[in-house]
DNA sequence: TATTGTTATACTCTATAACTATA
DNA sequence: TATAGTTATAGAGTATAACAATA
């Protein structure tokens, strides 16, 4: 936090001159290192929120699919099952989340947002947008655009239905 | 693993069609994604590491900085300072790397590799190459470089030496 | 007074594996 | 037999804060 910027060119070894060499073009090392910086971005623009991103996040994937199983929302989110469990009945015990087993299979659980869940999400819906978009504020739009397309590749997640790979010029 | 693809469309809740809403153009939710669905498939592809993804990655960046000190080092790779205490000493008592207090400055610690530990490095970094090239194989050689240069924006690196950001058409 | 590192506690999440209930 | 979920244990890493030594 402070003004330094002067006598630190004798050892070159100054603070954050560090190389990282190969690393410096290794997609998976900087997938991580980003991933961090933006949850850091997040977190210093917004601390203090009532609920964790993982909270939010899952309370978003519950109420846009209903009924959904819970392992199936863990697979996508990356979660695993036996945290999955905890974390489940951490928001149900507080009110937002409802768990139910479906007479047609007694072996799933499925998920459902309360009528608190409903409305905490009505507030955190706009705030997530809000952040996502001032934790990637250093891109253009297309720059971004063009971000979201390569993870949804990493990811495996379907392309979005815009942008085709490529025009192919035809007719 | 089935190969069911058969009676599941009366529910359409079949697993993993799950709809992340807003979230299927969230580049901080998709960065955090798209980072585990990386780091899981190196481990498919190699599981059983003798060494951490991150004790090899410290190991380079030692290597590549020697007599850095080590929050130093902590801070590029987002490892907080109380956590990098512990790792540092455990890769000292592995006798992988040596600590040393500098005489000049008796606060800090630098880092250096062992002999051992430069080894061990030998052959990591060719098979850290082939990993992070493998795990990337759904992008193309041109998608590659853009996603590196995008995630370095995103985690605040400078950028690399090539691919200028704007020609400029001048002169 | 600020910086560097250490220690300690609580908490989140992963890794593994055993286990139950259901299909 | 395979799938969905639970439980338990060990470990990695964060969040926080207090602390010591040095600058």
């Amino acid at each position: 936090m402070a003004a330094g910027k002067e006598a630190i060119v004798e050892t070159e070894l100054d603070p954050a001159a560090i190389d990282l060499g190969d690393l410096e073009r290794s997609a998976s090392f900087l997938l991580r290192i980003a991933q961090l910086a933006a949850y850091e971005a997040i977190f210093a623009i917004a601390p203090n929120m009532p609920l964790k991103l993982s909270e939010q996040t899952l309370l978003q994937v519950i109420e846009d699919n209903p009924d959904a199983r819970q392992g199936a929302i863990a697979d996508v989110l990356h979660i695993k099952w036996s945290h999955m469990t905890k974390f489940v009945r951490s928001m149900e015990m507080r009110g937002l989340v409802e768990r139910y087993v479906p007479p047609n299979d007694r072996r799933s659980v499925l998920l459902r947002l309360t009528e608190e869940g409903r409305a905490q999400l009505r507030e955190i819906r706009p705030r997530m947008r809000k952040l996502d978009a001032e934790a990637m504020s250093m891109l253009t739009a297309q720059e971004h655009r063009q971000l979201v397309g390569l993870l949804r590749k990493v990811a495996g997640r379907p392309p979005l239905a815009e942008d085709p790979p490529a025009p192919a010029r035809a007719e």
